[in-house]
DNA sequence: GTAATTGCAAAAGATTTGCCCCATT
DNA sequence: AATGGGGCAAATCTTTTGCAATTAC
């Protein structure tokens, strides 16, 4: 599925990167990765968790999440398309199941669309621990 | 509509910036808004945009888009919800309907979810003017 | 051995902020 | 006159990049 890009090596920062990802359940910050990396290589510097992420990103086993709620990146490991939802208390990010009826949307017959490439859905809200916003 | 929060005026930098935004149909960056306001007023600050840009997205009159597709935030006035298409071509972003078929997605049955306050649709791909891409 | 990759530090890009002066109310 | 807001420049934050040293293959 790797779409074997350029020729590339296996490091162990690489490895490691990419192990965060998989394994952790949230969408951690680069700054994130970057000091949970550092448990396990005390030397690494941010710059070159920034240049696997970008070089992960191109290969498409890392998918880099940009919202409006957050200044930074986020990023998680490739999966099936799915959306997310963004609480607005705790800054928590949740996966959430694609709805299928965007399946159905035609969009191409949009005026000024050519064709579609991806989608992105995010959903900002309250999540189950912060409970229902003071506005009830 | 105006959520008439704190006291505030109304200067020409403010009235100049919500102008730009109302009658621009793109998305401009905060420096495009800028470069535009200074054709009208030569001396105002890329400090006094950001501002100014901050202070009305507070109001709930303009809405900031940060996505995947552009390193800088881009700015709207504040319309009815909806989504918007980015071009990964030439980087337009146009707006697009939003699907009805989103407001019937029972998201609160969704574990980890208490509440929804809003939504927001990316749809990338390819703009007409730029055409179908290379993999046709 | 060779070239990809790293660590470090400096640079770049986007946005925010402190401060003092000016303009709106 | 009172004070919100502006201009300017410095500061901050996030991400990228140049370079010499290192390491995977």
């Amino acid at each position: 599925m790797k779409p074997a890009g350029k020729k590339s090596r296996n490091t162990r920062q690489r490895t490691v990167i990419m192990e965060i990802l998989r394994k952790s359940g949230y969408h951690p910050t680069a700054e994130a990765i970057y000091h949970e990396a550092r448990k396990v290589l005390p030397n690494i510097s941010l710059g070159t968790v920034y240049r696997n992420l970008n070089f992960l990103r191109e290969q498409g086993q890392v998918r880099e999440i940009r919202t409006d709620c957050d200044s930074s990146s986020r990023f998680e490991g490739k999966c099936p398309p799915h959306a997310h939802f963004h609480c607005t208390n705790c800054q928590a990010v949740l996966d959430l199941p694609l709805p299928e009826c965007l399946d159905e949307v035609r969009w191409e017959g949009t005026t000024d669309i050519s064709s579609i490439q991806s989608m992105d859905l995010h959903v900002i809200g309250a999540c189950r621990e912060c409970g229902p916003p003071v506005t009830v």
